[in-house]
DNA sequence: TTCTCATACCTTGTTGCGCGAGGTATAGTC
DNA sequence: GACTATACCTCGCGCAACAAGGTATGAGAA
């Protein structure tokens, strides 16, 4: 199955949430509380967003999954396949060129 | 009414559209061959997504539109009303703050 | 004890947006 | 007479983001 791009936008949590995995392994809670912290609050993906997110990534074989029990509690910790980190420079690339696009619309206009 | 924050993502159309526009009138297959252009192919909308964006904006008050006769065609012309500008400011400023806020993510880990 | 807060996971339903695929019409060129 | 560029439009699909809800444990305060 050939892997669909996200066309144009968005995307910004598969994005993130590939790119936090892809330095270490870390389960739900901790991606959300590293996302809020990290962007200063400008990115702060729900749990409405967050875990369905991360199911469906697993489903497509980008993430693995294994629970561990940590002081009484479940935390299901993830890490990024080898079809994850390929997804993950897809889908990088594809944010830089929308993002500079975006800028230079942006920036336009200077030389009015 | 309030205006409502595209919440987290995309919103892209919407953007570039008001940044357009408020350098100057244009008209929608203007605004889509500029928008190829400027990008250079990064930010290229379909028409199926611009003139329902000029549509939906315009029913917003956030542009106005006027037709024109040039050359046996007709064109319809664009122009940002004031609220739309404020508008424009508002989601260019939503904007930078995900952006810098993913570019942070993206950067993140280069002190492993 | 009970209450509340932080941790840690989850699902369901809605909605809106981006997009592809189509459709109309004129002007000019080959 | 066909083809390309200009110039507008709509319909309908799919999906991703979101809000709002739900479960359960552990620790500390009241």
């Amino acid at each position: 199955m050939t892997e669909r791009d996200p066309t144009l936008m968005s995307g910004i949590p598969e994005l993130v949430v590939l790119r936090l995995l892809a330095q270490r392994e870390m389960y739900g809670y901790e991606i959300a509380r590293t996302l809020r912290v990290l962007s200063a609050d400008a990115l702060s993906l729900g749990e409405g967003v967050l875990y369905p997110a991360l199911h469906a990534l697993e489903a497509r074989g980008l993430l693995c999954s294994r629970p561990r029990q940590v002081a009484g509690r479940t935390r299901i910790y993830y890490q990024l396949t080898s079809r994850g980190r390929r997804r993950l420079e897809r889908v990088a690339a594809n944010w830089r060129g929308m993002s500079e696009g975006v800028e230079r619309i942006l920036g336009a206009g200077a030389h009015e």
